[in-house]
DNA sequence: GTCTATAGGCAGATAGAC
DNA sequence: GTCTATCTGCCTATAGAC
């Protein structure tokens, strides 16, 4: 029985690979199932519904995200330069750490529609960018922390190598960004 | 026969349209084609196959793109700061002008794929990236530049309304991004 | 230019044996 | 847990009439 939960993952695995390179409507469960041996039969066994793969492909990117969100609102009044720092630190790092399903929510227009997918991290990203410029911010205020995070987000598709290594410079750059109003 | 020019012009703005809104596979001809009133076969009058559309659809912003990219080329040796911000400024013009065709290069992989779209827009991204940051540029630079154009690509998911004004926020944005490593 | 009709294929999903 | 067999439906694309 220890074998289901490895098949579960194997799905998993080979599901996020197939649907990175050929996107998630184009992926077709006959074509998950023979790359593991398997029929697509079996799939349904351990998943009810092609869409559930998404779901579970994404959740642990919402949940850090998500985290990373209800810390920010816990922080005292003041948004000042250093918690804005560490915000944008946690969320490079969860960038980084969830690149490719990043990709998969990024790139799937279906999973953008879905309600515990896309529609959950499109309120997370909107609340995450109020916290990061305060209350009472102008509209160049909003601008800047969408291209902030835009400037994070970039790092996702960065070749491997230079992930780890470029981190520092990777905040840095967005922090530039962010503070580009205030010279 | 001005007809048919108005026609083909109806088809590529719902395709567009549809494509964006649930993705390029989820769409499907014969959604396009009650949209407008007339049949399936219709289309194929007007477009040899589905994939077609794609391709007309992102052209505008590739050609354009490809412009940007030659004139860097053409440039005396020296990257100037005046020079990078110009580049920068005419690629976020780009974006916001060709903001619709876009999303669709971003979110298809059945486009990202492609010989004439998708890759030819990752061969663009590559030359562009390397004439911000001239020759003998470190790691860092490339990161450096690869977040300036998160925070440029950034834009284009912004509400309607604030893109115009704030233009220029942008470009200050993803300028501070890329000269973040020279204090 | 647009239609009707249809070919031909593969998708997601289920039933029930083992 | 995994299989075989099958249902049902929609897809892209084409042929040929008008």
């Amino acid at each position: 029985m220890p074998e289901s939960a490895g098949t579960r993952a194997e799905i998993l695995r080979v599901a996020l690979e197939l649907f990175r390179a050929q996107g998630y409507d184009a992926t077709s469960l006959r074509q998950i199932a023979e790359r593991l041996g398997i029929t697509k039969a079996a799939l349904y066994y351990h998943f009810k519904a092609k869409e559930q793969l998404v779901v579970e492909l994404t959740r642990p990117f919402l949940d850090g995200f998500a985290d990373i969100v209800a810390s920010a609102r816990s922080r005292d009044r003041e948004a000042t330069d250093a918690s804005v720092e560490e915000l944008l630190g946690q969320y490079l790092d969860l960038i980084i750490a969830e690149h490719a399903a990043l990709s998969l929510l990024a790139s799937d227009p279906a999973a953008l529609n879905h309600p515990d997918v896309g529609l959950r991290g499109g309120t997370l990203v909107r609340a995450f960018q109020a916290e990061l410029v305060g209350r009472e911010a102008s509209d160049a205020d909003h601008i800047r922390a969408a291209c902030a995070l835009g400037a994070v987000n970039a790092t996702a598709g960065l070749p491997e190598g230079q992930v780890a290594s470029g981190r520092d410079d990777a905040l840095r750059a967005a922090l530039a960004a962010l503070r580009s109003g205030t010279e």
